[in-house]
DNA sequence: GAATTATTGCAACACAGTCGCATTAGTTAT
DNA sequence: ATAACTAATGCGACTGTGTTGCAATAATTC
């Protein structure tokens, strides 16, 4: 973790995190942080925790970036090839705590994988 | 496939995705087409594509859809569980044939499954 | 308390993708 | 062929996510 001052807007992105189980876009997040808080703010915020590693990001639905915190992640090497799920009907998103099993390719190397699944959660099934 | 009018940007389109393995962005594509192809025509054709099953999508890094051929897809269903490559290096994306198995859930149902690789390809490896 | 510099707010920007609407051009029927 | 029908196109304006330069602010250090 990087040198960070402790400043109001920081705080209020972490507690937002730790708040909730959901992963959240930078909108999302917004919509819980005070009106006033910058939107320029939030995106260097976000990139910087990411960077810390207090936080991963991966894609979803309509191109938006998500991110989560780190609860489990390894602290060195930082692989998140666990996968997330986006309902479809609430837009909501998950972290999947399930390791996903990543295939292995003939040629060329792989540091990474992404693994949205997209679906219904339980509570839009009824 | 529904009904479709034989134009020169539908051929021109189908041509460009027949031409080459990569997937590629409504971006890339249109730097494969003469520069006078319109730029909405274009994003209608991918989604009218992708619509009747002759192409499909997926999101890459950088928030970028990216279009490729149904090559051995399931007519029916159209289930795209199979992963795609992307190179950290160069960006060129590629469809991956093996599957992947989809992690099942405790709760909610799981319709899809995107699943993007990053790492390097052979030729960025050297 | 003063000096240092990370953080912030603002405004402008970049870029992917969408949309309404008038025009153009495949297709079908005459 | 020609006319009628309407899918496809081109244009311009727009939305939304995310980025950036720069001056002002405020957390930290001395």
């Amino acid at each position: 973790m990087g040198v960070h001052r402790k400043t109001r807007n920081l705080e209020l992105v972490l507690d937002a995190f730790h708040d909730t189980q959901e992963a959240l876009s930078a909108h999302l997040l917004m919509d819980r942080l005070p009106a006033d808080v910058n939107r320029s703010t939030v995106y260097r915020l976000l990139d910087r925790l990411e960077d810390d590693g207090v936080l991963h990001s991966f894609l979803a639905s309509e191109n938006i970036k998500f991110y989560a915190l780190c609860r489990g992640c390894s602290q060195s090497g930082h692989v998140h090839s666990h996968a997330h799920f986006q309902c479809t009907s609430c837009s909501q998103v998950v972290c999947i705590e399930q390791q996903v099993v990543v295939p292995t390719l003939n040629q060329g190397r792989v540091d990474e994988a992404q693994v949205l699944l997209k679906g219904q959660c339980a509570t839009c099934m009824q």
